[in-house]
DNA sequence: CGTGCGATGTATCGTGGCGATACAACGCTC
DNA sequence: GAGCGTTGTATCGCCACGATACATCGCACG
């Protein structure tokens, strides 16, 4: 029951489709999971070897890619089967872990793996996550409206109605899942909860 | 010329106004300073010792602020002649670093502090940094559509629109600060250069 | 033909941000 | 006067990151 986090668990989904070499994991990380994660190598590879230490994932050195006797060390990476139930462990989580900021863009991108409940909880979850955040943000912003300069309060309205852009894409998303569910399976359609 | 961190900026600018407390500093750049950053005081008092090291602030022990012989430690810090200088250097800086997603924000809610040249071209920096993301991130769309399912392919459309809204947010106040410098001083109006 | 550059690939080091936590005095209420 | 939330300073361990080093591969260009 250990705790995975946020890298693990992008990577963990990663390989669930194939093994793949560390190199081919940051750069996928750069330019599938959203555009906007970057991930450095002084971060992966230890992250790596802790996955490897954790039984998650094991480390395949014979390289079946290349043709020549290739002296380059290139190392692939595969889940385990503690691996891959790590994956099933955390994609089932519809918990508050699983809306924080840091998370749920990668949860989001894992969604075909869930099913429609889940994902489900999880947007409204995170929508509510972001009404609370709306409220705290609007306060603030007629506190400073009142007390500084006009480009700081610019910048928290500009802040604020990001969020609200946010609320709006969730809303949507929500709207979406709810009838596809209902066009599957109408049992299980309305367990909003929360 | 020994490069300012953006947290030493923030707090530079802040102490610029008045002289204040670490708690009040941490409680203030979670309010005024955009609604998102939080700042820690595994940061913040590091950060301090290191800004009082390199001559910036000065730490004041006598605390004016309280009544009785209080026994409450309290340390008051304020900009020194160098952290003076320093800052306006930095408010000077209209170089690319001055745009850098990271640091965009505090230089922003800083503007109030800069002159109106200094400002346009900051802002103009920041959207043809934008800009350009704009162009990969529409690259790596196309190809996410092709390869990937249906929610990691929304994850990215949401993330373009989302720095199509910060530009069109860029371009109104472009346009703002031009119409406001042709009213002010028509001299220094259209110094685009970048 | 070689040479030189950009992409692929693994790996580590130092700086420093962050969350947790500890400790203490203050002020308010009930 | 006991308890509790706020103000206030400070440190520790974890780990993300940028920089950097090093090696091989493939390809283009003279």
């Amino acid at each position: 029951m250990a705790k995975t986090d946020v890298l693990s668990l992008a990577i963990l989904g990663m390989l669930a489709e194939q093994p793949l070499h560390g190199y081919q994991i940051r750069k996928r990380l750069g330019t599938e999971l959203g555009p906007f994660r970057a991930l450095s190598y002084g971060s992966l590879y230890p992250c790596l070897k802790r996955m490897v230490g954790a039984g998650l994932i094991a480390a395949d050195e014979s390289d079946a890619g290349r043709v020549s006797g290739s002296k380059r060390s290139r190392i692939a990476y595969g889940l385990t089967e503690d691996g891959e139930r790590r994956l099933a462990e955390e994609l089932a989580n519809s918990g508050a872990s699983a809306w924080d900021d840091d998370t749920f863009d990668v949860r989001f991108s894992l969604f075909t793996k869930t099913d429609s409940a889940t994902r489900l909880r999880i947007l409204e979850g995170r929508r509510s996550r972001l009404s609370e955040r709306l409220e705290e943000v609007n306060e603030g912003l007629a506190r400073v409206r009142e007390r500084h300069d006009a480009y700081t309060t610019e910048l928290h309205r500009h802040g604020l109605e990001r969020v609200e852009r946010e609320v709006e894409w969730l809303d949507k998303l929500i709207e979406n899942e709810r009838s596809a569910t209902r066009g599957d399976n109408p049992s299980t359609a309305s367990a909003g909860n929360n």
